[in-house]
DNA sequence: CGACGATTGTTAGCATTGCTAACGATCTCT
DNA sequence: AGAGATCGTTAGCAATGCTAACAATCGTCG
């Protein structure tokens, strides 16, 4: 009962693996991708931001967020905005069609999850909890802990 | 404390993504990408099996199959091997080198995320891998629960 | 035995994501 | 004013994922 990290390490990678392929296909459906999605769900709930903020915030680069933007733009979802008080800057403002197709597709994005935990008994509900509540300080401690490489 | 099921689904869907673009990003330092790895470990340790087998058992079609195990038998992983008794077949099977990568790669795939485990105290160590277990159940059910779609 | 249909894998072509390198524009500091 | 830093974009590469279309092979049925 004494979890090896190794082990543990690893089905946590596989178990995620194959969670994500599940919901990337869900997502597709939909009609807008993953990582679209995930930055529009910054933009709607953390306000406006910087591009390069929202880069950051997903983790990505800013060319990568730029297309992302982009698409989204495009889609009429978000909107670009000149900074007033630095012309380097973009604003990245959700719109309001983009603020109801976030609610839409976060309803329908976690729809099948949602089915799936709702099958779950309370007990097995209350270990995903606690295993999520892990996972995001996992996640925290790994940003941080950036290594040169290997 | 009772988990709102909707809530949990998105919380464990943002963890999850969040994870996984760490760890891609090792993957991607060790020179051999997330899903050749993950179709590598099946091949490895699930025996040769048809390109169509290894295509179901990683969810994907069978033409990015095709070019997933070209990738690996061009870095001499794997080797192609046509059927004996059924000439439409391909077998897939794992060279010595990619059983010697596949174990390497997987120490290191993991090597941050094991660190990252380690640092956890043993009670949130078990949460984790009490939520692991929940979460490996749930994406079968998943899996088996294919809807038509939306 | 031969032809038709089903199965398997491949090729071709499209879209998306992710990166690095290089550039233009703008700000800041001297 | 000018030098250097910062921000976003463009360009170009590699990889994944899909669908559609094809070739090859198998199995069955007339």
């Amino acid at each position: 009962m004494s979890p090896n990290p190794d082990l543990l390490a690893d089905q946590l990678h596989t178990a995620a693996i194959g969670l994500l392929r599940q919901l990337r296909r869900e997502d597709d459906a939909i009609g807008i991708t993953a990582p679209r999605l995930s930055a529009l769900s910054v933009v709607v709930f953390g306000g406006p931001l910087t591009l390069g903020q929202l880069a950051g915030a997903e983790q990505v680069k800013p060319p990568t967020m730029t297309r992302i933007v982009t698409g989204l733009e495009q889609d009429g979802l978000v909107e670009r905005r000149d900074d007033a008080s630095d012309g380097r800057l973009t604003q990245i403002h959700a719109t309001a069609k983009g603020r109801k197709v976030m609610a839409a597709g976060r309803a329908r994005r976690v729809e099948t999850l949602t089915a799936a935990v709702e099958a779950l008994d309370k007990k097995h509900r209350r270990e995903l909890e606690s295993g999520v509540r892990v996972l995001e300080a996992l996640n925290k401690s790994m940003r941080h802990s950036r290594r040169p490489n290997a």
